[in-house]
DNA sequence: AATGAATGAGCCTTCATTCAT
DNA sequence: GATGAATGAAGGCTCATTCAT
C-alpha cells in the first residue's frame, strides 16, 4: 500500500478529487482540473486509478476507511439519538474546508446518480442507516426492519439532510440562519426534540 | 409546423427542455437531445434563445409564469397540514411524466445552483414555505416568523424532500419501497403523524 | 442524399479516408490526418459519419456503389476466366494512384481484421467470389458450391492476391519484376494457363 | 527470477514480444501487454532494447538466428513438391500456439512493411523461395531463375499464403472450412494436384 | 423564420517514454 | 540490474456554437 515515503501524489490526487467532486459532482468534474490542483500530470489518474471512475471509487473508499462514525448505541437510546443527530448535523453543516466533502459528494450523487452510487450506498450510507435504525428500534420497541422504524429513520435523516440540500435556498428564505455553531446546536436540538416526540407517540401507539 | 401566432417551435423547445433538464440537470442535458425531442433543428436554440443558458432561463421563467397553485389554509390546521404533506408528496413522487418537472429541476438547482435559483426560490418555494408556516403557526400558536415555526417548517419540508432526493438511494437500502400510490399514502400518513406529534409537543411546551 | 450542390466536404472526406485507410489500415489511420487531407475539421467526421467506423463503412460502401465489376460469364467460360484474372490483376497491381485503394484496404483488413470486415466481405468480396465460382463451375461441370470448385476458386484468388500481398517482398526476391503493363499481362497469362491446366485436369477426373 | 548468465528477462521479453507482435502487428501491440506477459516491468523494454522498435528488431533478429529449417529436395521432385506444400500449409495454418509466430509476423510485415522486412526476406523467405524454385526447375526442366519458374513458384506460394491471409474472410464465405487436420490435408492435396497439372502443362509446352 | 453544414474547444483515455531510486 | 512513479503527446469523441443560405 505505502508505495513511497508518503505516496504523495496518490494522496494528493484523492484530496484534490474529493474537493472537486464535492464542488461539481462526478460528471462535471474534470480530470484536468483535479490533476492541476494536485500538481500532477493528467496521466497520473490513469496510472494510479486506471479511470476517472476508479479515482471516484478511491475517494469514496478513502472516506469509508477514515470514517467519521457517530457514536454507537449507548445504554440510553434517546441520548444516542441526540448524539447521532448532533454529530451528523455538525459534520454536514460545519467544516466545509478540509476533509468534510463527503456529504456534498453524496448530495451530487443523489441529484444525479453516477456509476459510483452503489459504492457510496454500501460504504457510506448503509452503516449510518443501520445504526440509526437500531437506535430507533430501541426507542419504539419494534424490530429494526419494521416499516415504521424505516419510515422514522427516513424522517430523521430527511430533516438532517435538508440542511445540506436546502442550504443554498435557506440563505434566501431565512437570512438570519447563518449556521453559526450556536445556531447549528439549536437546529440539532430542535430536530431531536421534534423527532423524539414523534417516536414517543409511535412507541405509545404500538404498545397499546 | 404551421405558423402559429404563438410561435409553436419556441414553446415546444421549452417543454422539451423542461423535461430533459429535469431528468438530467443543466450540464448533462444536451441541446441536441432537446431539439430532437422538440422536433427542431440544432440551431433553433441559438435562434430563439441565443444560448443553452438562455433556454434554461426561459424554462425557469416559464415555471414562474405558470405556477402550480398551492392549496389554501382550511379552517382545521391539522387537516390542512395533512393535506399539504399529501399533496406535496404526491406531486414530488408520482407524476413524473407530463408537466411535473418543476420540482425535479429544483433538485438539480439545489445540488448545483445556477443563476436561475433566485427565480425558483421566489416563485416556487417562497409561497409554499409561507403557506406551511402559516399552517404551523396556527397549530403551535406562535407567530409565523418565529424561529421555532421556521425550524418546524424545515423539519416537515425536509421529510418530504427526502423522498425525492433520496429516491435513488432508497432503491438500494429499502427495496420493498416501490412508491406505489398506497405506499406513498402510507409515507404521507407517517410524516403527518410524526410531525403532528412534534408540533403538539411544541405547542404544549410553548403554552406553559 | 445530395445535401449540397456537390456535398463537397462529405465526398472529400471519403476520398481522403480511402487513401489513408489504404496506406495505414483502419487502426493506424487517424481521424485528424484524414480531416487534414480533406481540408475539414475533426468534428466533420462525427457530423457526417458519426464515427471513425462509420466513415470506414462509408468508404467501403462507396466502393461497392461505384463498382469495378469484372465482366459477367460470357458464353465461353475459359475466356471469361482469362478476362476475370486479367481484370482483377490489372486493378490490383496498376493504378495505385487515384481511386484504386480498394484492395489495399482489403489487405489491411486481412492482416488485422477490424469491425469493418463483415462489410467488406459482403460488399466487395462476396460478389467477386460468386462470379468466379460460377465461371469455374462452367469449366469443371460441378455445382458452384462443390468443395472442389471452392478450392479451385481459392487457388486462383490466392495467385492473384499474392501480387498485392507479396509486392513489398517481390521487390527483394525478383528485382526484374517492375509491374510494367507488359509484365502484368505476362503474369495474368501465366496464372490463366496455369489454372486452366489445373481445372481441365479436374474436369477430366470428375467426368470419369 | 534468478540471475542466469543467459539473461532470462531479456529472452522472456523477446518470446512474449514475438507472440504479441504476431497476434496484433507492430503498431497495435503495446509494451505494457508484452511486459505483462513476460512478467517484467514496463521500463524493462527501455532498459534492454532502448525502444519499442529496438525490441521489434531484436525479435526479427531472433527469428533470423533461430530459423526453422526447410526440407531438402528429395530424389522425386513431384513428391518433394507435395511435401513442401503440405509442410508449409501445416505450419501456417495449424500450430499457432508455441513458437510458430514467425509467419504471422511476416503477414503483418507484408501489410505494413517496417525496417525489419529485409531481414525477414533474406532469412526466412529467401531460402524457401530458392528451394521451391529448385523443385519446380526439376519438374519443368527449366533453369531455376527462368521467368516461368519464378511465376510458377509465385503461383504455388500464392495459393498457400492465401490460407493465412484469407483466414478471417474464409470464415465468412466458407463456414464449413474449419481447418481441421483432415481439411488442411484436403487443401494441401488440392493445391498439389492443381499445381502439378499446371507444371506438367508447362513442361509439355516447353519441351516441344 | 429556420436550417443543414461546419467549427473549435475540451474531455477521457492510452501509450511510449523517461526519471529517480 | 531493475523498477515504480511520473510525464507529455496524441487519439477518438462530444458538445455548444456559428455561418451561410
Amino acid at each position: 500500500m505505502a508505495h513511497h515515503p508518503e505516496d504523495a501524489a496518490r494522496t494528493r490526487l484523492i484530496e484534490a478529487a474529493g474537493e472537486i467532486f464535492a464542488e461539481q459532482g462526478y460528471e462535471s468534474a474534470t480530470i484536468r482540473e483535479i490533476c492541476a490542483r494536485a500538481g500532477a500530470n493528467v496521466a497520473a489518474v490513469n496510472y494510479h486509478f486506471r479511470d476517472k471512475l476508479g479515482l471516484y471509487g478511491a475517494v469514496i473508499r478513502h472516506i469509508a476507511v477514515n470514517p467519521d462514525l457517530p457514536g454507537s448505541v449507548s445504554e440510553d437510546p434517546e441520548k444516542a439519538l441526540r448524539g447521532f443527530i448532533s454529530a451528523m448535523l455538525g459534520k454536514l453543516v460545519l467544516g466545509g474546508q478540509g476533509r468534510q466533502w463527503h456529504l456534498r459528494i453524496m448530495v451530487h450523487e443523489l441529484a444525479r446518480p453516477s456509476d459510483g452510487l452503489p459504492i457510496i450506498v454500501e460504504e457510506l450510507i448503509g452503516p449510518r442507516y443501520a445504526l440509526l435504525r437500531s437506535i430507533i428500534s430501541a426507542i419504539v420497541h419494534l424490530p429494526s426492519d419494521h416499516d415504521t422504524v424505516r419510515l422514522s429513520a427516513h424522517s430523521i435523516i430527511g430533516q438532517i439532510a435538508h440542511y445540506i440540500h436546502g442550504r443554498p435556498v435557506l440563505g434566501h428564505v431565512w437570512p438570519a440562519m447563518q449556521f453559526t455553531p450556536e445556531q447549528v446546536e439549536q437546529v440539532a436540538g430542535h430536530i431531536a426534540e421534534f423527532s423524539l416526540a414523534g417516536l414517543r407517540k409511535i412507541a405509545g401507539t404500538s404498545k397499546q
